[in-house]
DNA sequence: TAATTTTTGTTAAAATAATATCAATTCAAT
DNA sequence: ATTGAATTGATATTATTTTAACAAAAATTA
């Protein structure tokens, strides 16, 4: 799919929040929508909408609108959903292993295939139906899986290093969970910095914000 | 403080990784820092960011730059980390326990007062120092010990009404898990809804798009 | 102390993003 | 069938955000 202008960023960062809205939209059973109607729905433009949509080339039909089937393959497709990717999860404290047991990963378009981890007592245990295993094997898994991402849930201070090497070995993707902000754009390797924190204090300067 | 203009969300959004790059020099014994240099670091540039602190007055030094110890005590004034406030949180299942035992309120300017939850077994119980609660005791505590803020770890379903009445007893924002998007701007309550989710799909979207 | 370098805060310009407009097209109703 | 209402995709306009430029001020060096 060839695209005459690089997508912004903005627009790419919308894209999983109309996935999730089309996806309801379809289990309440709704067929189609306009924009107008989505964009109420969401608290935005329906410009802002039929434009977003148009970067990827128009998938509604004047005077009908948006097919919800038709927009959520649309979408997912985009997204790269179905494209079978596979992901390892690196450190299985207790971040990792929250993740292990809570998060959907396949609703993200990932097949989790297991966890690694450092520590030895950790060595065959099972979280959430994944297996961690051993960091020593961690070389060869990649070799002979090759799996698209890694998911960092490790101490911080390795992760520079690890990063690398990950990269060097392959990983195309980092999902990194360990506060230090990984920037790999250069080498061609999208990472998705993750910091619950700036959430919190964002939200703790505007309540401060409503009392002036 | 009064400020001129209302401050863009755009910026608000970077302050929280301002103020974390200023703790990390400030660990590292910086006792200064120039725009260039601090862009630099950041991958951001010196323009912008000279632009975003000025927004709440420069303080900053021509010929000098900005010192390490007034910047971290501007940014978390304006943040508003040190004001002290408060958080409870809702829901002790698989999420709100993970958040207990390892996320650190005090950091992003909350001090974590409880936890509630439904279910009459985890009553009494700790995860990370702080004891669940009824959640019938749920709106004395609130009317007693006003907290700032709550964060909602409860299932989806339930979100939108115990929302309505958060803000109705009193609360002032909301940090919200459920998967559910609220919007409570139109009652001037700042609600940061969480989704880790899209932060995945789009890194899933990034990998793809490296292979075009 | 004087000259040079550094660096900010501010203003101006450029780039990007969001919104409004509207012809073309489709659907629905009569 | 014809008309009227609805709706997209594209273009134009407006608003916002980012970047550049530079005078003024401070620090450093000679």
């Amino acid at each position: 799919m060839e695209r005459k202008q690089e997508v912004s960023k903005a627009v790419i960062q919308r894209l999983p929040r109309y996935y999730r809205n089309i996806c309801e939209l379809k289990a309440e059973g709704v067929q189609r929508i306009s924009s107008r109607a989505l964009a109420e729905r969401m608290g935005l433009t329906a410009s802002q909408i039929r434009q977003d949509f148009n970067c990827f080339g128009g998938f509604g039909q004047q005077g009908y609108g948006y097919n919800i089937d038709k927009l959520m393959e649309e979408l997912g497709s985009i997204l790269g959903l179905r494209a079978g990717r596979t992901a390892i999860l690196l450190g299985a404290g207790n971040l990792g292993r929250a993740l292990l047991n809570n998060f959907d990963f396949s609703a993200s378009g990932f097949q989790l295939l297991c966890a690694f981890d450092a520590n030895p007592e950790l060595k065959g245990k099972e979280f959430g139906g994944y297996s961690v295993r051993s960091s020593d094997d961690l070389p060869s898994f990649i070799a002979a899986h090759k799996p698209d991402v890694a998911v960092l849930t490790i101490p911080r201070s390795n992760a520079p290093d690890i990063a690398r090497e990950l990269v060097n070995q392959g990983i195309r993707g980092l999902w990194n969970f360990t506060g230090e902000d990984l920037h790999l754009g250069g080498l061609g390797v999208p990472v998705e910095n993750v910091h619950l924190s700036d959430s919190l204090m964002t939200l703790c300067h505007l309540v401060s914000a409503t009392e002036e």
